[in-house]
RNA sequence: GCUCGGGUAGCUCAGUCGGUAGAGCAGAGGACUGAAAAUCCUCGUGUCGGCGGUUCGAUCCCGUCCCCGAGCA
């Protein structure tokens, strides 16, 4: 019989298949792909699955949408053709999605690749989502939609300083945790205490909800340099260009759709909206779309280095020999 | 050539009724528990265009020179 010692953390200089080996998987393996944007981790996830027999299902909050194949670089048809890709491009741009949605879709669709006897192999840049399939959730039930508009219709009428104060005054905990200036976390603070009655810091302190106990999760991570990761993020949003990016954006804004949708914020939309808009040039809006590109991927960055938990590193992005840096 | 604006942080600019200066953006690092490609936190010395003058003290006032923009010739 065989003794499966799972490897320490190993070190890659370079991107190159060959290279990672996953050892001793399991019937319940989960490969995890994380990353920041366009580090290759979608190729490096396509490598796995040819070699692992398996199903590359995304964790990512932007490619779950539909009607923005460019910009959200969702797999391509030949990409497709060689591993099957799911959970892309399956909600409408005008949906907002959340990460227990994802996480929803995501546990059934890995039972049925386990039920196929394939891999399930996890990829994507949303580290959130990848932290809730590995470590769990909190068991906060989902807020009512009335709580959510009413708690809007205070930031929009009476605004965030005094949402804040409201939160001092019923969770004091969670106020002193987050800034003031927080619309986000504030606001959904505020939305778990008015709906069940609990404080959010309080939730806090029950165990969290592994949705996968029985899974067998085996990470790995890109974590390129900054420059190397610049460059490559220039390379993809000209990439992008070249494919068609405008005209995806254009028919996008078509649909009229609400600016703070998710579909709406992704990256190169507002750019690209306001050179069709006549407010910037397409130079500037361009320009603008690559810093914010690797503006974000720095985000990303931070959160893999620090959060994701991985026996397998990537120093550099993970090209194919075709493709060149610099 | 003349007149009027300007020349201040990598960029756009504010400001100092004369006591050596500060915002936004960019940049660096960080956070992250149901919008996460979201949201947020921390970090600001730069010959204040050059040279003179006035002054205890000039980035600020005066002179002069250089550069940019607009107008007039």
């Amino acid at each position: 019989m065989k003794i499966c010692v799972q490897s320490s953390l190993k070190l890659l200089f370079v991107g190159r298949l060959n290279m990672i080996e996953f050892s001793c998987l399991k019937p319940k393996s989960v490969l995890v792909v994380g990353g920041p944007t366009a580090s290759g981790k979608s190729d490096l996830a396509i490598d796995l699955a040819l070699r692992y027999n398996g199903v590359v299902l995304n964790a990512d909050s932007m490619q779950i949408y539909k009607g923005l194949p460019i910009l959200s670089a969702a797999p391509s048809a030949e990409d497709r053709a060689k591993v099957e890709h799911r959970l892309y491009e399956i909600f409408a741009p005008s949906q907002n999605g959340s990460v227990v949605e994802w996480l929803n879709l995501a546990v059934k669709e890995i039972h049925k690749v386990w039920d196929e006897g394939k891999m399930p192999i996890v990829v994507g840049g949303t580290g959130m989502y990848l932290d809730n399939l590995i470590k769990g959730v909190t068991p906060i039930p989902e807020t009512k939609a009335e709580i959510r508009l009413q708690v809007s219709e205070i930031l929009r009428k009476e605004g965030l300083a005094t949402l804040y104060k409201m939160l001092q005054q019923s969770d004091a905990e969670t106020a002193s945790r987050l800034s003031e200036n927080d619309t986000t976390r504030v606001k959904r603070a505020m939305e778990v205490f008015l709906d069940t009655g609990k404080k959010l810091s309080d939730w806090h302190k029950l165990p969290m909800i592994k949705k996968l106990p029985e899974a067998d999760f085996r990470v790995v991570k890109l974590l390129p340099e900054t420059q190397e990761l610049d460059e490559c993020c220039y390379l993809r949003f000209e990439k992008m260009m070249q494919q068609g990016a405008l005209e995806e954006v254009r028919a996008l804004l078509g649909l009229k759709l609400d600016p703070q949708l998710p579909a709406m914020k992704m990256l190169g939309v507002p750019e690209l909206r306001g050179y069709l808009e006549g407010k910037v040039s397409l130079e500037d809006a361009v320009s603008q779309g690559k810093l914010h590109t690797r503006q974000y991927a720095k985000r990303q960055r931070t959160w893999f280095k620090h959060k994701l938990d991985a026996e397998i590193v990537l120093s550099h992005c993970y090209l194919h020999k075709n493709e060149k840096v610099m």
